[in-house]
DNA sequence: CTGAAAGCGCTTACAG
DNA sequence: CTGAAAGCGCTTACAG
């Protein structure tokens, strides 16, 4: 492999001259430049990235760790991330960490071992002791998507999940609808607390409460939805809707009902998060809440951006979700229906 | 951050024994192992893997590129070679080409770079005179998995897909379809011309043949199913089975069919292939070929590890497939099923 | 077993 | 505008 060393002899300058022709052209003369230019391309050469990355002691490469690949979710998300990583002269490297806190610990590792400059999280399971110093600061460029940890400055961009669960709630009740479930996350998952904690609010606003039995937890896979919604619709007193906490486990549940003869939405309503593309294809369409998940990608890596620049920003971001209405949801039976007192 | 230099003064030894007792602490005494090891604790050393990189000219790095993150096909090939390579010390960069030449070609600039030892790539379509040099030889560790480069040596592991793309057909002819269309992918693309191989190769042994009209071109995505669905089903004289050369595209039809109150399958057989996870959530669940993604992408890497390694592997693995029959297959209405003569 | 020294391929502050 | 020189942080062949 040419080196800058072979450029030099050939065009007949220093090393230091091929390195200035080749990344600021503008402090050359033109005939330095086009020598250069020339016998590079004679040559062949290809920048050694690793030298460079030594010398400038930045690797121009930023991880994204995502907690499953086979998640759709997260597909968009890494578009926007690399639509604006690339434009900027970034590289990224996406780490899946299988929803393992040691193999996230890998991907970090990568930050300290200076093969990437920053970090984009898309899950909060990520070691809390490697990125925190004792005063609670980050101790590295470090941004955190779709998830926050609460009570912490990591920055962080998302949706506000509380509002949009409240709102599914909200709607479903509306509807008519009392006898509410919902599948959730694994426990201590932010995310999943969040949306929780918007559905039991709303609940109450109504002098609702959901039971403890109505609280189904699933780890987000197609599977886990099929199965907690075995669970749920064998419960004596059925629930009226499921409001499941991504498409993922919604379209299981719309599986196992229709498997069972229940009727989806005449006698069930369901309620999935995400609207990932599946959800427009699945029978019926699903109702669900759109993230903005091209944005929270772009957002996301400007402000890592903004943060490997050294400056300051603003380190949390709240984007704008939406519920959309297709063919799970309806109001429930008449007899099951809510008597509201006007 | 601390350097070897930093620990060789903490420990009072060289930084050349530092790096021997870390890397080969079987080249040095117990004492100055447990010295060292010590120094290395206390002041939090990270190896810089920059620097060594450029020291030992590899990376440990190796990229995979997909040609669509966002399609649920590759989660599990991912998996596969993620396991085998961090099991064996390297690192997988997945980049995202975007079914775009261009982006392919950045992610094997990496290995130009030096950022790479290696590159698994998903997708044929990279450009090959990047990677063939004039005797026809690859110019760098390369394995192109699932598909293949037809008259190239490339190593490659995949499928037979022809065999697989006939046997879907066979199956169809047997149950009594004849009139068969298929939803293929874009021209050029290696997958799709041998597996349409295949199709015509069946529907000639059972002297059939599938008219121009009956051969749909999609991109592998939900909505170029539902479009090219709208075609096929359109036609006047509209076939009774569709044979879609992924799931996706699969989905897409099963949709488009609902919508226009076609029943599946009494009216319309569908088949897909890959057998990703929603086709057995979808209604009604779809028939469709499995493709063994995780031993693929095991074998894909190991293949590429022993290439690394310097040998000269057997450069082509063929891999098992299995038709799946779902819900979404059954024989035609009886006045159009194929009348054999016996 | 250990150390001094060279070198991987770049970039950049400094001097001219 | 250009060059000589230093240095990023490692590893390893060589000498002892």
């Amino acid at each position: 492999m040419a080196t800058v060393k072979d450029i030099a002899k050939l065009a007949g300058v220093s090393t230091a001259t091929v390195s200035r022709a080749l990344a600021n052209p503008e402090k050359v003369t033109d005939s330095t430049k086009k020598k250069v230019e020339q016998a590079a391309a004679q040559l062949g050469y290809a920048p050694n990235a690793i030298a460079r990355s030594l010398r400038t002691q930045e690797s121009k490469t930023i991880v994204v760790i995502i907690p499953d690949i086979g998640n759709h979710f997260f597909s968009d998300i890494i578009k926007g991330i690399e639509l604006i990583a690339h434009k900027k002269g970034y590289q990224v490297l996406v780490g899946d960490a299988d929803r393992d806190i040691v193999r996230a610990r890998k991907y970090i590792d990568l930050v300290y071992s200076k093969q990437a400059d920053g970090v984009l999280s898309l899950t909060s399971e990520i070691p809390i002791e490697q990125i925190i110093d004792e005063q609670g600061q980050t101790k590295f460029p470090l941004v955190v998507a779709c998830e926050n940890y609460p009570g912490s400055n990591i920055p962080s961009v998302h949706i506000d999940q509380e509002f949009s669960a409240s709102s599914v709630i909200e709607s479903l009740i509306q509807m008519g609808h009392y006898k509410i479930a919902c599948i959730r996350g694994a426990d201590r998952n932010p995310i999943s607390e969040s949306r929780l904690k918007g559905v039991q609010t709303c609940m109450a606003k109504w002098q609702l409460r959901m039971p403890d039995e109505y609280i189904g937890v699933g780890d987000y896979t197609l599977l886990s939805g099929y199965e907690v919604a075995e669970q749920l619709l064998n419960l004596e007193d059925r629930p009226t809707a499921i409001f499941c906490f991504n498409d993922e486990m919604a379209i299981g549940v719309i599986r196992r009902a229709t498997e069972m003869g229940i009727k989806i939405p005449e006698q069930l309503s369901i309620v999935g998060f995400d609207n990932i593309p599946f959800s427009e294809y699945c029978t019926p369409q699903l109702t669900t809440v759109h993230q903005p998940r091209q944005l929270i990608g772009e957002s996301a890596m400007k402000l890592l951006l903004s943060i490997l620049s050294g400056k300051k920003p603003n380190p949390e971001i709240t984007l704008p979700a939406q519920l959309i209405f297709r063919g799970t949801t309806m109001p429930p039976p008449i007899e099951q229906r809510l008597k509201i007192d006007i």
